[in-house]
DNA sequence: CGTTAATTTGAGACCATTCAATTTCGGTGG
DNA sequence: CCACCGAAATTGAATGGTCTCAAATTAACG
């Protein structure tokens, strides 16, 4: 399914957004996009590196980090499914961060010289794919935010409450559970806390009956608490324009 | 002299990272800008308020946050002349987040339609405005870092790094000496921590020689251990494309 | 020159880190 | 199917960076 047609989770994201001609789409869709696998951990993308290509992922998770001289990390952004790992190579043309493969992934790659043509001829598909971009610099600064002015477990609960509004929004889950591939490490590199301190949070979350987490799975017991935990308002999600 | 060509400063930010010919700066300055002044510490834009205008700093310094729940407050971007003050109102209906004044702040405004028209129609100012906005993500996520990752030192040198270096390449500040009039409580917004231990971090600055602060002036003393000390590196600028 | 904002200082409490060590889990090969 | 392995999760105790809450001092402004 994904095989046959790779771009149906980007055109169902975009189209809960905005209306897409299927010359829209078409175009998008005749693009040469050249397919690839990327291992667990694996860099699909690395800071200081000149930038060719702009990259969607058909499957699998992935996320942009950055690597500190001490060599911590930062994780900025997770990414499923549909969405463009690196929209910011059409402009730029230096990465000023590193992507990675959290599972194996299967991506589609075009040169963004030809996006940009398509983004031109096709206002519509510009109009998306620069609203992708605005979107993620949502995300960003609700990020700054989480890990600037949140405690452990309000940033903890913010983060589960973000992913699962956006596998949700995408389609994926079966109601309150969700894939979950990351580990407390990632959890913690996202939230700028421990492995540990993630570990013990974690805990607290699941005594308070609000989430269970194993197993590669996550189940939101209780929403509005974790939500109401979290301090989360999926506003800046625009989930609808 | 902004007076009689209040759009000098965007066009030369704008000229130092991709040409422009004079039709697209026509375009662009003859359209309908309105002209507003606004108080220190005034909102600019409210989260949760219907977008309808896109605002153009032209004089003064106005920084975007959010307030949480608890009523605290995190300081997401500082904003300086020649640069918009919320590009994603183009695409997106709700704020998501506060624009408030730091500085008295004189800015243009133009309805966001007009301003999908221009970009629509020439395409070199479609770019120019997808790049600040791609910059301004960039930024967003050296800030997650910033917050995330770093310590007390770190972050408030980072921030004045940062500043510093796009005060420089905006032609404002002479030599190592900026004007400055963020307080310790702007600081510490922006960089997650409280006020008095901004207070503190600044002095050990101070003691260790690095800058000299005070009077609404910043004077870099010792640049290079500064942007050691916060682990600063100005590729995520994109000063030059 | 008075009044408010901003900066500075001190001491105690707390949240998160550090550094190990241990246990559990998921996958692999015998 | 079980033994084994490395990765991930868990636990403990001590340390430390940052916060909290005042109060005092200094600077900015009309």
């Amino acid at each position: 399914m994904t095989e046959s047609f790779p771009l149906g989770p980007l055109f169902r994201r975009w189209s809960r957004r905005l209306a897409l001609s299927s010359d829209d789409k078409n175009a998008v869709a005749s693009l040469e996009w050249t397919r690839r696998q990327f291992q667990r951990d694996a860099y699909l993308a690395r800071e200081g590196e000149p930038t060719n290509i702009c990259t969607l992922l058909i499957e699998g998770v992935a996320y942009r980090q950055k690597i500190l001289s001490d060599g911590s990390r930062q994780i900025i952004s997770f990414h499923i499914a549909g969405e463009f790992l690196d929209l910011q190579n059409c402009l730029l043309e230096v990465a000023d961060h590193n992507v990675q493969a959290l599972t194996r992934c299967n991506v589609a790659a075009v040169p963004k010289e030809l996006l940009l043509e398509v983004m031109n001829a096709r206002s519509a598909v510009g109009r998306a794919i620069w609203l992708d971009s605005l979107i993620d610099a949502s995300v960003f600064r609700e990020w700054v935010v989480n890990v600037g002015r949140r405690d452990a477990k309000q940033r903890i609960a913010h983060l589960l409450c973000e992913l699962a509004s956006r596998l949700k929004a995408a389609g994926l889950g079966e109601g309150p559970m969700f894939d979950f591939p990351l580990t407390q490490e990632h959890i913690g590199d996202a939230t700028g806390l421990t492995a540990v301190h993630t570990n013990r949070t974690l805990q607290a979350l699941r005594r308070a009956g609000l989430i269970s987490l194993g197993a590669s799975k996550l189940t939101v017991l209780d929403w509005d608490s974790l939500a109401q935990t979290g301090d989360f308002n999926e506003r800046y999600l625009h989930h609808s324009v």
